[in-house]
DNA sequence: CAAGAACCGTACCGTACGGTACCAGTTTGT
DNA sequence: ACAAACTGGTACCGTACGGTACGGTTCTTG
């Protein structure tokens, strides 16, 4: 028995080896290429381990979401002070972060196996997927947004608020439309750019002095 | 035979009912509840006729998103001359619309189909679905943007920039959160108020003259 | 080395779906 | 009034899935 002291749900190696061809299948095929049996053949072992390991097909697909999400860790952010053209940069690296954990194909996968689900299940994929997967993301951005705060560089009432706006500017209707089926954008970085220029036009502290914007990206 | 004179794809009204039926069972059960038999029982007709007039499954499917569509139709906006209070009344009532519709139920639902088997078949249902749904909510927020524009009330370099703009703030992430079954906003008219807010503040036209932000929405 | 657990591969069962076939009742055109 | 077309109800077929059972094999453990 490994000594893995302190995190309980995770799984043995052979588990997340296993874990590991159901994105595959997912990914490749939707959730109708993830069978049982399919699985099975693909990670080279029985179903009854499966059902052993996992209960049922809803115990599989809560355990790929928690499988996905440990592998998705976000870093903290360094202690430096912040100033203006470091919080933009920060900003978008956030939105570019974003973009692309949106875009990828394992999310875009899970995301749609939760959506086709939900509704049938009481949404209890979704609630999952949007706990485990978005409270590191939600967390970041919030913490940005009061440190920006506490740093006099932004301005809002709620940063729960705010973070939704530039969330909002970042994605707009985009990952609705990549769960469709459309392709992505081409240019993250350019969507980044513009989307935290908007913000920052909302919620950047105003110059008093009168002089150029601050804030300007030089791009 | 009905002189129904220019639309060609439309429906009987004996299969206009059996749509209905069909979506108030994938609004009640998702897509297994709607099921070729089940939809049969339930519209009081037999699976031949199902087959007959709509092909297969993904053909009784489109005819779904088709006969949706062909009932949200929206209307035209008036040729009254833009003041810049007519304009924010415009854009909010555009936003509190939007935000209506894409929560409803059967908007949900056929949207929760189309993403559950994009991928499968190459997304057609998504296309479908996004070209139908959405084409005519779009022109009429891009009408109202170059309207806008032309009565000097905005400013922005593509209309469509700017749309996705005002869609981003209106939507956030909710019609995402919806999807995976969290339950819409409690005052969908209060974020409809606050995103027109910041888009004006984004793309309203400044006032030079330096006097109170002409925009105010006086709440 | 031997006992036992864990595991793989496969075969199996019940069920439910998409799609087809067939027959009876009803409407429609003439 | 009568035939032709249309429609509803039911039975049926092949398939594929979720889930279970079982014999053989490998790995752990004392």
């Amino acid at each position: 028995m490994i000594a893995d002291a302190g995190r309980m749900p995770e799984f043995t190696p052979r588990q997340n080896e296993v874990l590991e061809q159901a994105l595959r299948l997912l990914v490749e095929g939707g959730d109708r290429a993830l069978t049982t049996s399919g699985l099975a053949r693909a990670a080279n072992c029985s179903k009854e381990s499966l059902y052993k390991w996992f209960g049922d097909r809803d115990g599989l697909l809560a355990a790929m979401i928690a499988h996905q999400a440990s592998k998705v860790r976000t870093f903290e952010r360094g202690k430096e002070k912040l100033t203006p053209e470091n919080l933009r940069e920060h900003l978008e690296t956030f939105a570019r972060d974003l973009l692309e954990v949106l875009s990828g194909d394992i999310s875009l996968a899970l995301n749609r196996l939760a959506v086709g689900q939900s509704g049938r299940d009481g949404s209890k994929l979704g609630k999952l997927l949007l706990e485990h997967g978005r409270r590191q993301i939600d967390r970041r951005a919030i913490a940005l947004m009061d440190a920006g705060k506490r740093a006099g560089l932004l301005r809002f009432d709620e940063a729960d608020a705010a973070y939704h706006t530039l969330y909002g500017l970042v994605v707009s209707d985009l990952h609705v439309r990549m769960l469709l089926g459309e392709p992505g954008l081409k240019d993250n970085a350019r969507q980044a750019r513009r989307a935290v220029d908007a913000f920052l036009t909302l919620h950047g502290a105003r110059q008093e002095s009168g002089e150029a914007v601050r804030f300007s990206s030089g791009r």
